[in-house]
DNA sequence: GTCTATACCTTGATAGAC
DNA sequence: GTCTATCAAGGTATAGAC
């Protein structure tokens, strides 16, 4: 077989960015297709189901993502839970480009994109959630505001998110980065 | 003059719904125009600049709602802070339908569209974030706290909006408004 | 002010050569 | 596996009748 011009890895970062930055609607084929270096009907090769494939794919990539770099890191019990909190924290930071980037699942939450991955982005949240209510009852809160905390902390990522772009400054992010370790720590 | 088919309120009401579950790339003058029942050449009579200023007038339009609903509510020199605290999340609660709708400011923050409205989107959630510090200062916080807790609760609105759609449940939402009433009250 | 009809372009998607 | 060429559908926007 001929060789794959550009691999796996290389062809999901530059989907899931144009995505993310753009949105399911406002993603073109063509975004899509200058972004990874692929012409269209090479990327229709890779994923024949189009457009709903790819976004599925880049959902699915970053689901991997996530159990490795917030969900092992954050129940990782080698660790203190003040680590595995501190490191989480970090991978965090650089998923969102210290607070530049915007949330794919975020930008894939429109009323006319959300029927198509409902399900996969409701798991995708789940992961996080789990995984930090998992931290805060090894921090020695009880379930119910093990929880709550690990909500709160969402809320926090999600909302400094929106609000660092709508403000035109990272600020917000960094500062709630900071927030989110002092609620677990004191 | 021939009378408008639709008035200006009918009309915001009716565009912003689109625009605000869509985003900029995903609503089309289609959707528009079903949606306010004003075929799309008449539109474009109304707004001549196209798509770019009905997004526009919406925005200027929320600004004005927000101006009413929050900034005059939480500044209201007549009413205790708790008072205008509880009439404003009321009014948020509205706002949102109750957890369910999408923020236009969030739908219009993309990288596509944010170039074309950055300004404005910043300076509506500035209206949010000076209303609330200055609620903030009447409840006795220093005027640093005050800034703090208003961005605080931005972030929580924001965030929990997000969750809540992308959980598919409004409890976020409904939360987080208790939350915030807590963070002022105690 | 609103409408039908239309021009023109971009979109998602496919066919077939290499 | 990747590409050029192409199509039908839907996009923005305009012209002109009423």
């Amino acid at each position: 077989m001929r060789p794959q011009k550009v691999d796996d890895q290389q062809l999901m970062t530059g989907l899931m960015a144009v995505l993310r930055a753009k949105g399911f609607d406002g993603a073109s084929m063509n975004d899509l297709s200058e972004a990874t270096g692929l012409k269209k009907a090479s990327l229709y090769h890779r994923f024949p189901g189009g457009k709903k494939e790819i976004a599925e794919a880049v959902l699915a990539y970053t689901g991997d993502w996530s159990e490795i770099n917030i969900q092992q890191v954050l129940t990782d019990q080698s660790q203190t839970p003040l680590q595995r909190l501190q490191q989480a924290i970090a991978n965090i930071r650089a998923l969102y480009d210290d607070g530049q980037a915007i949330c794919i699942l975020r930008a894939l939450t429109m009323d006319s994109s959300l029927p198509l991955f409902g399900n996969l982005i409701e798991e995708r949240f789940q992961v996080w959630i789990d995984a930090f209510a998992q931290l805060g009852r090894d921090f020695g809160f009880a379930d119910e505001k093990a929880k709550k905390l690990a909500l709160e902390t969402l809320i926090r990522v999600q909302g400094s998110l929106v609000l660092s772009k709508g403000l035109g400054t990272v600020e917000p992010f960094q500062q709630n980065l900071i927030e989110i370790e002092r609620i677990y720590t004191s």
